[in-house]
DNA sequence: TTCGTATCTTGATCTGGGTCAAGGCTCAGG
DNA sequence: CCTGAGCCTTGACCCAGATCAAGATACGAA
């Protein structure tokens, strides 16, 4: 197709180590570009240091706005990371010349939303262990669908974030987020190997300390 | 210009009463639109009845998600509204054949997306106090830029929300939310006449209290 | 006018999760 | 082998906000 080749031409791809920060809220952004391996995320800081993650990029994800020219978020590496970049310039010329990328960027936007809507739910009414269930609960989901194993029999997979990085995104401390996976365990709702490798015997019993009913979920 | 009577060919009125369901998350939606007049709500609901308002419609915003066939959540009228809307298909079709409709939308999607990332800041790492204060200056600065006056001199408006409304937005009870303003009005952050309408002397004091650095606000 | 309903306020008390503090585990480097 | 740095767990205590309860205010209908 004329466009991906287009498209490949002005590409470029970029690593970084964990623990690096790509991009500093504020900072000016030349370029936009997507996820090809690797863990990132989004945070937004107060002043005192609050800090709330907005954003879990996995491979594929998409990573820049068209139309603005500076980073409103933290972007940090969380595993190292490989990136596919293009200069914003060329990238927006290309947008305005095929309607196909910007279609598909607005489905891409729009999934995001919902799942930034979801999350709304999760940070403003659930409790501790609802959360840290929601946040085991999709990130089986996004590995099950990465590695193409269905979501029959028991999944295993590891944490991609520290005890950390999961307050963070919930809105936690992280003792809190300790003291609740250890009670998920003692109760038999996961099991872990290490502290990173989680098992979970039962996927719908998960959904239920998550609080969601137990099939809105089976739609990946 | 052509596409824009395309979608004058196409378009047609509702109005609902407040306090209305205008669509059930889950319900077949065969139609995208914006609201004309009025102010809706997008909530999230869990089995239990805890709820979370994860969208709020003011007017000109957009309501529906071409590609997909049932919402995901309630939308409710908090006033008598309007609304203007197409039916699905060939809203869909116009915006195959017409790339700038699809441009137009992602760059709504993209706000709306910063919008909720804010969101999720207020919800996962504000106190009670900054959390109303956060959606007061929201609700003063949209009404500032729908009503046209800047931001010099004290603001006045209607909060167009309930008490309930407003809890439901940010995670709180609705006494705490009735508390919080009444500590907001005390310490002359605010000024009240009757339930409803807000003075705001100092719109920095306001931000201030909101945990937002005193100038990231004035993007409008 | 009175009544009823919806909305809001305020007080008293309780509790989930935050805060502070003290270790434990693991692994790389010396 | 030991040491130190990250990361994680667990305990003790505290407090912001939830919960429970009792009115107050506003307003339309009878």
């Amino acid at each position: 197709m004329d466009e991906l080749e287009q498209l490949d031409r002005i590409k470029y791809y970029r690593s970084y180590e964990a623990g690096q920060t790509l991009i500093w809220s504020g900072d000016p952004m030349d370029f936009v570009g997507s996820v090809v391996t690797g863990i990132a995320t989004l945070t937004q800081t107060m002043e005192d240091g609050r800090t709330q993650m907005v954003g879990l990029l996995l491979p594929s994800d998409f990573v820049g706005r068209p139309g603005r020219d500076s980073s409103a978020y933290n972007v940090v590496a969380t595993t190292d990371i490989v990136m596919c970049c293009f200069r914003k310039k060329p990238f927006e010329e290309m947008m305005v010349r095929t309607p196909h990328i910007a279609q598909r960027l607005l489905e891409m936007t729009l999934d995001e939303l919902d799942a930034a809507r979801e999350w709304m739910l999760v940070l403003g009414r659930k409790t501790a262990r609802e959360k840290i269930a929601s946040l085991i609960a999709i990130i089986a989901r996004r590995d099950a669908a990465l590695s193409m194993q269905g979501m029959r029999g028991p999944l295993v997979f590891d944490l991609p974030l520290t005890r950390e990085a999961m307050a963070d995104y919930l809105g936690l401390t992280l003792e809190t987020v300790s003291r609740q996976v250890s009670a998920l365990k003692k109760d038999g709702v996961i099991s872990l190997e290490g502290k990173r490798r989680v098992t979970i015997p039962d996927f719908n019993r998960l959904l239920e300390e998550a609080g969601d009913d137990s099939d809105g979920g089976m739609l990946i």
